[in-house]
Formats: structure tokens, sequence, C-alpha cells
DNA sequence: AGTATGACGGTTA
DNA sequence: CTAACCGCCATAC
């Protein structure tokens, strides 16, 4: 099997492997936009990413409250559990709590999470 | 192959 | 700040 550990077949189309890969290499304490996977992944747009984490985000084991819009807003389809999540991992939030404070918490892609 | 869809992003009002 | 519009691209049908 693929090395990166999710199988193939009737699932995840290779994609999604890649886009999933690239999510599940984010740091506690750090966070990318949909657009930042995109970009990373080098295919897709954050529309794509977002379809891939919607179908199977919550079915792999992956850190998809990580992953955030460009506003700093978290996923719409669970803002409470994300935001839940975030603070338990450290990441810095705006003032009021409800969004993710970009400036500080954008991950550079291949920077420490120090 | 063509059309519809969506956990998006940026611009404009 | 909110709301509407348009461009984006992989998938499902």
């Amino acid at each position: 099997m693929p090395e990166h550990g999710f199988p193939h077949g009737p699932g995840p189309t290779p994609y999604a492997v890649s886009v999933l890969d690239a999510v599940a290499g984010i740091p506690a304490g750090r966070v990318l936009t949909y657009g930042d996977v995109a970009e990373f992944v080098g295919a897709g747009t954050g529309r794509t990413v977002g379809t891939v984490l919607a179908r199977y985000g919550h079915e792999e084991d992956v850190p998809w409250h990580r992953v955030v819009r460009a506003s700093g807003e978290p996923n719409p389809a669970a803002p409470a559990e994300a935001l839940r999540r975030l603070s338990a991992d450290g990441t810095p939030l705006r003032p009021g709590g409800t969004r993710v404070d970009l400036a500080a918490a954008r991950w550079g892609g291949r920077l420490s999470a120090r």
C-alpha cells in the first residue's frame, strides 16, 4: 500500500489522498487556509479542497479543524467543535475567540511549529 | 462528453 | 461590518 497510508480503490481519489496527506502534516497550534492547502498540494483550489474534506475529513484520522477559511473562520459545518480543538492546540485566536488569528497562526508550509 | 455542485477566495456594493 | 457576484477546479451523475 502507499506510503502515505491511505488505501486507494473505491475510496479517496489520488487528489483526495494528497490533500488529506497535506492536512495531516499541519502541526498543532498552526493552521492553513483551504487555498493554502491547494497551493501546497499543487492542484485544485479552495473549493476542491473543501469538497475533499467534506467527504473524507470526518472519515479519516485528519486534523480537519486546522484548515480554516481565508477570513480566519473555522468550518461552517462544525464551528464550535473546530474552535474547541483549535483552542486545545493552542492556536492564536482573534479577540472574541470565534476566528483564527491568521497573521500569527498561518503555517509557513515547512517552518516548524516553533 | 456536458452539466451541476460545493467545508473557497477575492472583489464590489 | 454584511450581502451579492463571479471565477475557480475536482467530482458526481
